[in-house]
DNA sequence: TCATTTATATTTACCGGTAAATTAATGGTT
DNA sequence: AACCATTAATTTACCGGTAAATATAAATGA
């Protein structure tokens, strides 16, 4: 049986188009028996309204756009689940995009969105190296985008970030208090906006100890494994830092590997915090101190906000900022003996 | 500026509607200058067909669904990466459905998959103990579909899975070979395909090694992280088991805390292996013995035999399985001294 | 009784693109 | 000059739904 459209349906019910139609959607004028009858008829044929007729004849797709760096990240994966949360309760699909950090991939993503395939965008950025006005365009045409964790700093749209700065205060403080003295900070991508707020955070922190700040210890790294360990022995060798703050979670494994590597004991030798999403940080060896970002709730925090532009766009200030608060969690990695 | 749509691109050009649809697609014949005149206006503009108009026309999506039981795994996250990758080279878009392991939302997904939004289907199912010939509806209506890694069995449609059955065998005698003479066997869902090739493979080895077969030692878990601390809690007290092979990896998480909790030493007292795809398994305290499936993998050879299914449904056989070989990584929890 | 409201169904004109069928223009051949 | 082939454009009829405008019949009220 090939797909049956509303024309055939309508004609085994000796029915017009337009009543059928209506049957599927609930405001409309229709007799009830007549409903109950259409909607039989449709379970028995398996007949449901074709998704891109309606989109084209409706002007939307029910459908939002999820764009992010990468997808095999605990943090990301786990705001995606909180944004399909929401989604799937408003009846919205999701389509997927994966930048794998490459900007060019995000500007092409950004435009080829522009023809109807998705009526909003949530979005964390790779980067702000780069020229991202094209970003522009969205909000003239009005395709509602939310910001999430890593945003644009100079783009107008709404965001759901988490108290950075704060955060990465907390963390280095807990260092120093743990009788750190040189404390080095990674970062993957140093002009990214929360790339600059959490290294603030490690600063003013530093300030406030007395402790002089040294730029030889903000170490920037890569996304690839094997570069970031070569980079890291270096460091570690070189600088014999005694605490290691890591903006992203990907740089603590990192850092773990190289000091076994080395045989550095953690946290005797070295005292090692970072944000992380890692729902097994407790299992590993040691299990690791962590600034645990909501990621869950930053995803239906962030889809709220979609949804709300998408309902009302006038109940939304596009400068709306939430911020939510990450959590520091202590383990072995920053223990005293 | 609001979205502009052929016709008015057309007539800014002094061209029909046709002339213009022509440019975007390669196959027609057009005059090379035309199509250069009308791809520079149409960049001006901004312009770009609309994807659901062109769709209904074309009566396809080019986009694909991919369906996992949950997001935040890192076997299913690196297995969409793979899927990704592939699909991106094609030009597909790709919604993401994740069913919690909610038999009800695959079936829901399934449905609503039959109205033209997506062209195929890449799945891994939830559990076999329902109903699931609605899958049929399926291959009647030509929707392509391809399982990974878990699947129906009585379903005929293209697969791709991994060796369970050998990786199970080759995991549990390794344990044996290790010393272990009572080794608990941890599942999710007995009725599950996988389950039951991989619990198959441990009845077998036992076998071998002349190991009393002992269904206590087979223990069903659930997904509550706390439900399972409890189950496995009572479960090592119980029969003081000296081995664990977990056939899902956040089973082993589980006996990991399980363990720390009941101060366990692992290996010492107890040796744990798991299937995992977790790529800081040399982090973990002690670092943990894997099986590892090769996800990115299966998502790409997933994607490709989907293509080749859209491409040219004849030329995939209905009966058509690819099974890759997964690799059992030796750690330190299952050393001896 | 006839007008008017109410409930329910049908007609019709789109939504924005696309390709088959058709037309128009150009050039070459006999 | 008449004919045909080739190239390049336009006309036209959809794709499958949807909602405004319209029609029809039954119910209500003056």
């Amino acid at each position: 049986m090939e797909n049956i459209n509303i024309k055939q349906l309508a004609k085994a019910l000796n029915l017009s188009t337009s009543t059928v139609s209506r049957a599927f959607r609930d405001n409309s004028d229709i007799n009830k028996e007549t409903k109950e009858r259409i909607l039989a008829k449709a379970k028995e044929f398996n007949y449901q309204p074709n998704h891109y007729a309606s989109n084209l004849r409706e002007q939307r797709s029910k459908t939002i756009a999820v764009i992010v760096p990468e997808l095999a990240n605990n943090f990301f994966s786990q705001a995606i689940h909180g944004i399909e949360k929401i989604a799937r309760d408003k009846g919205y699909h999701i389509l997927i995009y994966s930048t794998d950090d490459v900007y060019e991939k995000e500007v092409s993503f950004i435009r080829h969105l522009h023809n109807g395939r998705a009526d909003g965008i949530i979005m964390s950025v790779t980067g702000e190296a780069n020229d991202h006005t094209y970003l522009n365009e969205l909000t003239q045409k009005r395709l509602p985008l939310v910001f999430f964790d890593r945003v644009y700093e100079d783009i107008i749209t709404p965001r759901v970030i988490t108290n950075d700065y704060d955060s990465s205060f907390s963390a280095t403080q807990h260092l120093i208090k743990q009788g750190c003295k040189h404390i080095a900070y990674l970062v993957i991508n140093k002009n990214l906006s929360i790339g600059k707020f959490r290294m603030q955070g490690y600063i003013d922190a530093l300030l406030k100890y007395n402790i002089p700040y040294d730029d030889r210890y903000v170490v920037d790294c890569t996304n690839s494994y094997a570069k970031n360990n070569v980079i890291l022995k270096q460091m570690l060798q070189e600088l014999k830092p005694d605490g290691v703050f890591t903006s992203v979670e990907r740089l603590a494994f990192a850092t773990y590997y190289a000091c076994y590597d080395l045989n550095i004991a953690v946290p005797e030798q070295l005292k090692v915090i970072g944000f992380s999403s890692l729902e097994i940080a407790p299992l590993l060896n040691p299990s690791l101190t962590t600034i645990t970002q909501p990621a869950t709730k930053i995803g239906t925090e962030a889809a709220n906000l979609l949804f709300k532009m998408l309902e009302n766009p006038e109940s939304v200030d596009p400068k709306e900022k939430i911020v939510l608060n990450s959590k520091l969690v202590k383990r072995r990695s920053t223990e005293n003996k």
